[in-house]
DNA sequence: GTGTATATCTCGGGG
DNA sequence: CCCCGAGGTATACAC
């Protein structure tokens, strides 16, 4: 990874236009040849970057990235500050716990929390506009699609109305319920789930990961 | 902007839980406080971060950042390669064009891309649900809502649905037909625009920017 | 503050 | 490769 300190000028042009004017700043450039501007402030964003794989050449007048999708990136340079290299190797990566795909993999472990006598059919059931997070039959028999989130907002009730409108046209399932489950449920996604007949249901992920048999946080 | 390379272990505690083993990388701490800690590559997203405002406590262990919303990132450090500060000053920001925003103000400037005869009501038109980007009239009179993207996806026509469901009732709008406008339309959001009855128009920035009367870029 | 929409979103998975 | 969905999304803006 190689930091430079500079006071520099920047100009992308690709997806947008855009333009720093000049200032003293950090430019990052990691070992697969991604570049990152840094100003100090402002989050972990970059004010301006480009991803790999890029092209990079310099000369007197600074810098210029270049990718093969036709993005360019030009790093004027008017004073250099630092310019420091450093070998990190590679990453082991990052471990991640309590995800979505944690969620549905303890709902799927334990259906009694959307309703006693519930069975699962499949995990990611296939839809010709993508996969339902559990397709399951109720106590009933009755088949009831399940769209999981952390959050629950307008987005993925929209999602849950998409699936329901094509797996009810399949008429071994038809009619197919929906419950919208969730750590937590916005209120706008919640009153709209519900005039569209959609059962919501909060999930407590600490009962959820009370109630496994065996230990299966990854740390 | 204080960089530092080091052998390091972090644990985050927050909106989930993550772990990072032993490894070499940079821990970048900026002047609002924010700390970034990065790999040597996958472009410019760290791989664990705390946004600011933050509390940093450093002792002989390594280093706790802690949130005030109750978010904690435990950075022990095992061995230190580099540690150096600099001074950027604040960044006079980043000049964008090509923007979202832009495409709207140039449609709004030249109505007959969208149809001959068309007039503007209003830019961002309220509704109770969100602002429609451009509520029209036809050269029949007809009330026309327009929403535009730089790149036209299903979430956009799902959008554009629920405003029109919304303009419906209004006995002044009612009948509102649709326009999804924008630079690029996937094939999937034009299928289910279509079978909306909404029409699609894909915008030609350059053309649009060629129409206008007057230099609107910054640069 | 919540709610909503945008982003050069980034990132990963599946076909 | 594109398409789609998730994200500790972050960020800006309106209410």
């Amino acid at each position: 990874m190689r930091l430079v300190i500079a006071r520099c000028t920047v100009d992308y042009d690709g997806r947008l236009q855009a333009h720093l004017p000049e200032a003293t700043r950090l430019i990052m450039v990691k070992a697969d040849g991604c570049v990152a501007i840094h100003a100090d402030g402002g989050a972990y964003k970059p004010l301006n970057w480009m991803n790999a794989p890029n092209r990079l050449v310099i000369d007197d007048e600074g810098w210029v990235v270049t990718s093969p999708k036709g993005e360019s990136l030009r790093i004027t340079i008017h004073e250099v500050f630092s310019d420091v290299e450093h070998e990190l190797g590679v990453d082991p990566g990052l471990q991640k716990d309590g995800v979505e795909a944690h969620l549905q993999e303890l709902l799927a472990r334990d259906m009694a929390t959307l309703g006693q006598g519930w069975t699962l059919v499949r995990r990611e059931y296939p839809t010709d506009i993508g996969p339902v997070d559990l397709m399951c039959r109720d106590d009933e028999g009755g088949a009831v699609a399940v769209e999981i989130k952390r959050r629950g907002e307008i987005d993925g009730v929209e999602q849950l109305t998409r699936y329901l409108d094509r797996l009810d046209r399949d008429g071994n399932l038809r009619p197919v319920s929906g419950v919208f489950a969730a750590q937590e449920i916005r209120p706008q996604a919640r009153v709209l789930a519900e005039s569209r007949g959609i059962r919501c249901v909060t999930l407590d992920y600490d009962a959820l990961r009370g109630i496994e048999p065996n230990e299966m946080t990854l740390f």
